[in-house]
DNA sequence: CGGGCCTTTGACTGGTTTCAACTTCTGTGG
DNA sequence: CCACAGAAGTTGAAACCAGTCAAAGGCCCG
């Protein structure tokens, strides 16, 4: 919990006498290895700040495939944000990826701490300002690059990362198979 | 200028009195069609909400096509949202589809304007958080569908958008060539 | 009426998927 | 701690979606 506040007093002028004020209305959950934060389908509208772990965001395609579309990881937000917004069926699922501890808010007790501390909507936007950023870039980079360097770009910058998930979770991130993926690292040797 | 402070109104809990005080600090700018709002690679780091007309928000790839990544239209914001909270050098350029009316802030004047008018960062909380939403969904699209379902989806959905942009922004914001969606028009005839 | 931009057409190419089989890794129960 | 089963990763062949290139036609606007 402390890891929240410290991240809302280090990006918004929120003080820590008022950012102390959200404890009551996070709920830590703690999931294994391969568990469901959210299924898709389902009306469980939570947001997700992760304190320790790693979890992807994926749907579920016709042909069976899961299609991931998005990590998280410590310190980041993640849930399917129209389905919190709109309390529609969510349209995706997230899973743990590994041991997973998050802090979980409802939307309805998301409003009843806005309304208790208003201050935190700066947080908020800074929040979704930085993530609609990062989309941006993403949407620039899908068109910019092939597969393979889409890949290749990946693993430079995050070489760690690559180590935390498996390669057909990056593989489906990316937008390719599985198999293909195999061929880029064969062809790169490593 | 009042029809930003109706969406203001009508999406925050901001009342018309605090509303109003925004005035002073958003400038009214009109383009021509083909005019551009912000240049690639420059420093001029405002955001800008749609009063009327309609633009699309690109970069330059390596063989000099133009990549449109965005569109944007009446009562919407759009700017290069990491260049805005960085102060980095712009990576896409924004143009007028049409005749174009906005009105711009820079970060600086923003930063003034939630310094006295606080409430705001409620509607800027729930402004970004739909379009973090919006950009989930994006990406879902494109995961989905084939390039040709793409085109059939956002017709069926958008017909009168179609009127307002020519065919090859079309093609590039959907991801394909010009002569590719030639061909997919050519195939459901119309 | 002319020029340039937009759209169409067709042939060829290649990056990527699909499928199926095989190998390697991993975790769980005995 | 080992053995085994299922999951994850690799390989190769065949097929296809979509890009590239080049050229011609249509259309808007000066």
């Amino acid at each position: 919990m402390q890891q929240l506040i410290d991240h809302i007093i280090r990006y918004s002028s929120v003080g820590p006498g008022m950012a102390d004020g959200i404890r009551d209305f996070f709920q830590v959950k703690t999931f294994r290895k391969k568990e469901l934060l959210l299924q898709e389908g389902q009306r469980c509208h939570e947001k997700f700040f992760i304190v320790q772990g790693c979890v992807h965001l994926f749907y579920l395609r016709q042909n069976g495939v899961e299609q991931t579309i998005d990590f998280a990881l410590e310190n980041w937000w993640t849930s399917d944000f129209m389905a919190f917004q709109n309390g529609s069926p969510a349209q995706f699922s997230i899973r743990a990826i590994e041991a997973t501890e998050v802090l979980a808010i409802s939307a309805v007790r998301q409003q009843e701490m806005l309304a208790a501390i208003p201050e935190l909507h700066e947080y908020f936007h800074l929040m979704f300002q930085r993530a609609y950023a990062a989309s941006q870039i993403r949407v620039r980079k899908t068109y910019e690059l092939s597969k393979e360097e889409l890949y290749l770009d990946f693993s430079r910058k995050y070489p760690a990362f690559l180590q935390r998930v498996p390669q057909y979770l990056m593989a489906s991130f990316l937008g390719f198979t599985p198999e293909y993926l195999s061929e880029i690292r064969r062809k790169f040797l490593s």
